[in-house]
DNA sequence: TTGAAAGCGCTAACAG
DNA sequence: CTGTTAGCGCTTTCAA
C-alpha cells in the first residue's frame, strides 16, 4: 500500500480510502489508485486489516462430523446448506472457516466475529457447549422452548403433520414412527405426527433407533415383525431409513405401498431413483444456508435477529 | 499478552514464547505462564500473529459447485474428503477456508497459505485458473501428462481395469461405458476399460453423459434401445447413473444381471441400499483428504511432495 | 478533500 | 534463559 501511494504521488491513506471506495477521496483519484492497484496486482493483507479493525471477517460453521463406515459424514446437513451459507457469506466479505466439533479449541474458531452451528446435537449439547464462547451464534435445527438461540430450520412439527394427514387421507390406521427423539428435530416431527393423528384417535408406534442408516431401518421392520405388529405405514426419519424399511418389508413378502405406505425424509436424489420412488418430506438447504448467513452478519452488526422456520413440503411418490 | 507479562511479571516476548512452547523457557516459567493463560482465558490473536509471521495459516479449499435441481450440490467430491482435510489440517493449527470457484478473488482466498482445488474441471480448466495464483496447490483427480501439479486421486485407470476383467470373467462380450470422457477422472476410467477390453478383442461402446444423474441414466439406456444396440454390461460413472439404467433396463423388461450387468461408481450409501444392492466402484475419500491436506503442508513448508494415487476396490453387490 | 501520527498484538533478531 | 527494540500492513483519530 506504501508503495501504491508513492506511486500514485499520495499517501498511504488515501490509497486505502480509494481501495475502500471510501466517499472522502475524490472519483479521479479513486479511479487512477484502483487502476494502478489492479495493474501491479496488489493484495490486501487481511491480517493487517484484521488486525487493525479487530474483527477477523470470518464466521466458523461447525458440523457434526460423526465418521461412521455406514454413514456419509455429515449425511444430515448435507452441502446444500454449505452451499447457500458460503454464498452469502462471501458475497458480504466473510469467510467460511469450516470446523468439525472437535476442532472447537482452535486459535482461528475463537478468533471467529460469529458462528454457525450445524446440528444441535442429542440434548441439544453442541449448543451449550457453543454458547459459552460468547460470539454471535446461529444454530441449524429445531427451535426450543428451553433455550433462547436464534435458531433457523425446516418446519419439522408441520412435517410430522402432513405425514399423519396423508397417512389418514389413504385410509392408514396403524402408523409407525422411526427415528430418534433425542434429536430436537426428529423430536419435532414426532410431535406433530402424534399430534395430527390423535386428533382421529390414533396413538403411532414409536420405534426408536439411533442410527440413519439402510441397516437401521432393515432392522427395525424387522423387530416389528418379530413382535408380531400390526402395522400399515411408516413414517421415517430419513431416506436411508425409509428405504431399509421397504427393503425388509419387501423381503417378508409385504407390498409397498398397498400393505405398507412408507414415507421418508430429506427428498434425496438416491431415494428419488429408488424402486419404487420413494415418497419423502423435503427441506428447502440452499434457503436455510442463506438465512443462517445473513442471521449471523445481522448479529455481528448489532442487528436484532429472530429465528425463522423454514416450510418444508411433502413429496409424494410411489411408497 | 502484555498483561499477562505483567501479572506473570515478566516480558512479553515471554509469554509469547511460553505459550509457544518454546525450549527457550524454563519448563517451571512455561507451565507458570500457561496456567494463567487457561485461567484468565486468554485468547491468542491470530491477525497479529499472522501479520507478523506472514502467513495467514489457512489453506483455501475450492469446491466446484454447480447448482441444479437434480444432482446434490458439489456431489462428486462429497464430505468424507472434506473430513479428511478438515481433520489433517486442523491438528497442523491451520484453517480450513471453503470457497467455491466463483470467489476465488476473494481477499481471504488470495491470502491463503495454500491451495486444495476439489475438482479439476472439464478440460482442467480449474486447474489452469488457480495456478495464476502461485500459491502451493495441490488437485484432487486424475493425473495428467501435460500438466505438472501434484495430484492426488484414486487409481482410476485401474478402476476400468477391474471393471472391464469383471465383465470379461463372467462372459460379457458387449460392454457399454456412460461417463463424460472430458472429465479427466472419467477419461482414465475410460482408458482403463477400453485398453483391458481391447486385450480381448472387446470395444465397448461409450455412450457420452454430461449429467450424472438418475434421468440421465434412464435416457441413456432408452437412446441404446430406441438404436436396437445389443448390449450386456454397462460401467456407469456414478451410481445415480447406474441406478437410472437399471430402472430403465427393468421397464424394458431386461434382468439385472441376468441380462445386462451393472457396477456403479463411489459406492454410495444408496447405491448399496439399491434394489437390487448395486455392484460399485469404491473410493477412499477420508484418506484422500488427509493425503490432499498433508501435501498441501509439505508444499508449504518447502518439503519435495508427488502425486500419489489411491486404490479402488470394486465392490461387487447383486448387479 | 488529503495527510501525519499512532497503534492494533504479536514475534524475530539481537543483546544481555 | 530473559528482555529490548522494532516493525509486520493497515485504518481511525485528529489536524490541515
Amino acid at each position: 500500500m506504501a508503495d501504491l501511494a508513492k506511486l500514485a504521488g499520495v499517501s498511504k491513506i488515501t490509497v486505502s480510502r480509494a481501495l475502500g471506495d471510501s466517499p472522502l477521496v475524490t472519483a479521479e483519484t479513486r479511479e487512477r489508485i484502483q487502476a494502478l492497484a489492479r495493474k501491479h496486482g496488489y493484495k490486501l493483507n487481511v491480517s493487517a486489516r484484521n488486525l487493525r479493525l479487530r474483527r477477523s471477517h470470518t464466521v466458523a460453521v461447525i458440523v457434526e462430523m460423526k465418521p461412521s463406515s455406514s454413514r456419509t459424514m455429515w449425511d444430515p446437513y448435507p452441502l446444500s446448506l454449505l452451499g447457500g451459507i458460503s454464498q452469502e457469506l462471501t458475497s458480504a466479505g466473510y469467510s467460511v472457516l469450516l470446523t468439525t466439533r472437535h476442532d472447537a479449541a482452535n486459535a482461528a474458531v475463537q478468533a471467529a466475529d460469529g458462528l454457525i452451528l450445524l446440528g444441535q446435537g442429542e440434548h441439544e449439547d453442541a449448543v451449550k457447549l457453543y454458547d459459552r464462547m460468547g460470539l454471535p451464534m446461529v444454530v441449524w435445527g429445531a427451535e426450543s422452548a428451553r433455550d433462547n438461540h436464534i435458531v433457523v430450520g425446516s418446519d419439522n412439527r408441520h412435517s410430522g403433520v402432513s405425514v399423519a394427514e396423508r397417512f389418514l387421507s389413504i385410509g392408514r390406521r396403524h402408523p409407525v414412527f422411526i427415528g430418534n427423539s433425542d434429536h430436537p428435530e426428529m423430536a419435532q416431527r414426532l410431535h406433530g405426527f402424534v399430534d395430527e393423528l390423535a386428533g382421529h384417535g390414533i396413538k403411532p408406534l414409536l420405534l426408536r433407533r439411533v442410527d440413519w442408516t439402510l441397516e437401521s431401518g432393515v432392522e427395525a421392520v424387522r423387530s416389528l415383525a418379530a413382535r408380531k405388529v400390526h402395522f400399515d405405514s411408516i413414517f421415517a426419519c430419513s431416506d436411508l431409513l425409509a428405504m431399509g424399511a421397504i427393503r425388509a418389508l419387501v423381503e417378508l413378502g409385504l407390498s409397498v405401498p398397498n400393505d405398507v405406505s412408507v414415507v421418508g425424509y430429506d427428498d434425496t436424489p438416491h431415494g428419488a431413483s429408488f424402486l419404487p420412488p420413494l415418497s419423502s418430506v423435503r427441506q428447502n438447504w440452499q434457503e436455510g444456508g442463506v438465512l443462517l448467513a445473513r442471521k449471523v452478519l445481522a448479529l455481528i452488526d448489532g442487528l436484532p435477529v429472530s429465528s425463522q422456520v423454514l416450510p418444508t413440503s411433502l413429496v409424494v411418490r410411489a411408497t
